[in-house]
DNA sequence: ATTGTTAATGATAATCATTATCATTAAGGT
DNA sequence: ACCTTAATGATAATGATTATCATTAACAAT
């Protein structure tokens, strides 16, 4: 079984033990999600999940990736653009974790995932200390840091 | 000599030095940012400059938070309400540099701001390294941790 | 396997934040 | 006081997201 199928299985069995359907459309969603290395938008899920489901709806893809949300699957971002875009929180073999440096001048992102020791220590820790003081389930967490790029100084 | 006059002295050297003018629109909206602990919208802050300034229009608001953003005085929040918050830096009298909780089912916000001794050792030393690899001047950092709520689990 | 219930879908229209346009106004140097 | 030109604000345009609703299809019960 390829590592991909099995997070599909795990995601499938989400919608099943929360008593939605699983229907064509989230399949194809979901086989997207799970084959893609980017941060899509719902314009380009759409585009994408056409080849495979024709007649896949605008509205089925915001309300699936809702739903997706919601369960904290998936996370939404926003660079400004805009409109969002998307990823699975846990990727099979996407890029990975990793945090944004965002340029408010130009509005590049950098993706970086080296982290040194100290990132990985500090997280959990915090994360726990946070989670019990607000009886939180923290299932995600969003770090981008602001400021002008090479280019733009 | 207020601290908050102060701030907006700054603000207002920002505009000068950079070579735009200094009009009495943006002179409100400074003003209004400077003495709110909010994180308010567009919608928002036109409406309170309208007291003071009722000529106020709604474009120039975008368009003087879109000039505090790229100069990095201005943080542009999104929380998922379809329409971006807005937020001094550095702020004279808010509450302070925070950061959030967010649950992705009801939407709630709970800011923090009670930070233990490792959280203020991380970032500077992230930014350090940060900024030399990518050589990239770091202006500001925003933490945000997803999951569910108390009254949604 | 067939049926019945009802959630899910997708075309379309509606909404709403943000951006573009452009004639008018006013900042700030001369 | 005048001039240049950036800034303004009313309005229209855009574009992402959400609401509506008739139709379709999952799946539990038979």
């Amino acid at each position: 079984m390829k590592n991909s199928d099995k997070f599909i299985s795990g995601l499938v069995k989400n919608f099943k033990d929360k008593g939605f359907r699983l229907t064509a459309p989230r399949k194809a969603i979901l086989d997207l999600l799970v084959n893609t290395n980017e941060h899509p938008s719902v314009e380009e899920i759409c585009f994408d999940v056409h080849k495979s489901y024709p007649s896949i709806g605008i509205t089925t893809v915001y309300r699936t990736l809702d739903l997706l949300v919601s369960w904290g699957l998936v996370h939404k971002f926003d660079f400004g653009e805009g409109k969002a875009r998307y990823e699975l929180i846990e990727h099979p073999k996407g890029i990975g974790h990793h945090h944004h440096l965002i340029c408010t001048s130009c509005k590049k992102i950098i993706n970086y995932t080296d982290f040194i020791d100290k990132e990985f220590n500090y997280i959990p820790k915090v994360e726990t200390r946070l989670s019990k003081k607000y009886n939180f389930k923290i299932q995600n967490h969003l770090i981008e840091f602001y400021g002008v790029c090479d280019n733009c100084m």
